[in-house]
DNA sequence: TTGAAAGCGCTAACAC
DNA sequence: GTGTTAGCGCTTTCAA
């Protein structure tokens, strides 16, 4: 593989000049451009990025670290990522932590070996504690709203907000019996989104029922298949169900299909993050529908200008959400 | 940020002590290895990747090269190489393509930048000559089959055969107007996805109708439910569609019960892939399911033996596959 | 066992 | 405009 020496030599010029002609930097004449370029091709010259980057004191990698690729959220949220990392000609390395706080700190003390720029993380069971193992210096971007108050930047939308409108809408439609999926131990979003859920309903003038709070340990389909199995059994059943994210809300449906409750005659169902999964489901999900196009450029945005500049303030960016009414509550 | 010089200056000894220690080599003398570990506490030492990956010659990184990331099928298959490829200390970079042409041939240029020991590439519209534009002497192993015969390993299953057994499925049920979804004018996993629906409505002895046999420029939800609106219209409509991906089986049975169609009596569905999201859904999706795990790991092992050792003949690996029959044909 | 020093491929300060 | 050269942080001969 030729290195700028090869091709320098071939074109009979110094490495500067041929450095020069790479980087497009400088004036170059007109006849060692020609044959500079010539070597080039003749060489099949590649800049060894590498290198580049170790003199640079830059790496080109940028890291996004989240639960697990294969929860359609985090992969449209990833997808949009990759696109904005681009026009930053940054490369991106994705981690997967599994949602455990074990995987999460792995991830983030393995992140300090210099190989990346910074990083922006999607955080589930993260302590407060565990953020001392966070190489230090390296640029953060946090994901999502969190109780801890940590001096790094910050991009999501307003859960508790969003939980209410949700929950609202559900109030609007008559229930009264409105259910909740995805209360967790341990998971600021779910605190948060739990929080929204019971002020919605306090200002509808419904009374909490703690019967109707279904914990899932995880966001899976599975989850919120067995939660609804459970509420569906109580004595008296719930007429509506805010799921904390889509894919509880797919298993909710599913399990209310085996079931034969109807949605949303029997049974109103809300979910939450808008992936395309839950419009083409029958019937097709009503959802909280966060931005994740602004988002993810958010996100990259806020990274590299802490990555240019050191001792900003650190930033919380809200993004904007809407809520998509569709088949599961329109009846 | 603390370097190997920083730690040995702290430790009093040499670089080449602290490298010793920090990478397990060779014999250190016990009082020197207690200050050279000390030393690295109290600087926070991280060793510099880059550094060490310039010096040695590889970069620790393995690119995975796909159409899609929000498309479920490779979701589910980058999370399944981000595990196969952290077992071999891989860090893995994931590019999008999109499907082009042109993002192919972008993808696949820039991987020469020797920032990669090798790739995995998911191609889709790849033609032979494009090839050219790979890196020379970078090792890549190649998703799914081609017809392409580029001296390049391979892994994926058989498209044919899984095809006809999908097909053949069908015919069982007693269905005779069996349509096909996802014909591609490029794809060759489309033209052998076609041509095992062909042979198999030969063997079966049902007459091929060119009319049944829908195209899709993409394989998303979308355009099942365009191609299934298209069949629906049909004169003579199908009794059942095999699709070539569960994104267009979902898309497909979403025009269905918007036409008032009843799955599996008055059409039966069968998708391919295997993706959550079917199995879930409502009906659930008979599917062919493909080893994705074997996928990845198989195709993570070949990497790592071809980086390893040059010279070695390409391998084509052909992964398990079986069909699975779920409610959406199981009528 | 440990130290000194070369060099991986590149960029950029400095000289010409 | 172009060449020379130091050095990014690390590993690794070669000597001691």
């Amino acid at each position: 593989m030729a290195t700028l020496r090869d091709v320098a030599a071939l074109a009979g010029v110094s490495v500067k000049t041929v450095s020069n002609v790479v980087n497009g930097h400088a004036f170059v004449k007109a006849e060692n451009r020609r044959r500079v370029e010539e070597a080039l091709v003749a060489t099949g010259y590649r800049p060894n990025l590498g290198a580049r980057n170790l003199r640079r004191g830059r790496t080109g990698f940028l890291a996004l670290v989240l639960p697990e690729l294969d929860i359609p959220y985090f992969a449209e949220l990833a997808a949009l990522v990759l696109r904005a990392a681009q026009a930053h000609e940054w490369n991106v390395l994705i981690e997967q932590t599994f949602g455990t706080r074990e995987g999460e700190r792995a991830t983030l003390a393995s992140l300090g070996a210099h190989l990346i720029d910074g990083a922006i993380v999607s955080p589930e069971a993260l302590m407060e504690g565990d953020f001392a193992a966070l190489a230090p210096g390296i640029p953060v971007v946090m994901l999502g709203e969190h109780t801890v108050d940590l001096p790094l930047d910050r991009v999501g939308i307003d859960n508790v907000r969003a939980s209410e409108e949700a929950v609202r809408h559900l109030a609007s439609l008559g229930r009264t019996r409105i259910a909740a999926i995805g209360a967790h131990p341990h998971r600021d979003t779910a605190a948060q989104r739990l929080q929204g859920y019971r002020s919605a309903l306090a200002a509808a003038g419904l009374p909490p029922r703690d019967d109707l709070v279904a914990t899932a340990l995880n966001y899976h389909r599975r989850d919120g298949a067995e939660a609804m199995a459970a509420l569906a059994a109580l004595p008296d059943p719930p007429d509506a169900v805010f799921c904390f994210n889509d894919l509880l809300a797919v298993g909710a449906l599913r399990t209310a299909a085996e079931r034969g409750l109807r949605v949303p005659e029997d049974i109103a169902v809300v979910g939450f993050d808008n992936t395309e999964e839950g419009a083409y489901g029958r019937p097709s999900l009503t959802t909280v529908a966060p931005d994740k196009a602004a988002i993810a450029e958010a996100a990259v945005h806020l990274l590299r200008r802490r990555v240019e500049t050191s001792d900003l303030p650190p930033e919380d960016i809200r993004t904007p959400f809407r809520l998509v009414v569709r088949e599961s509550t329109a009846g």
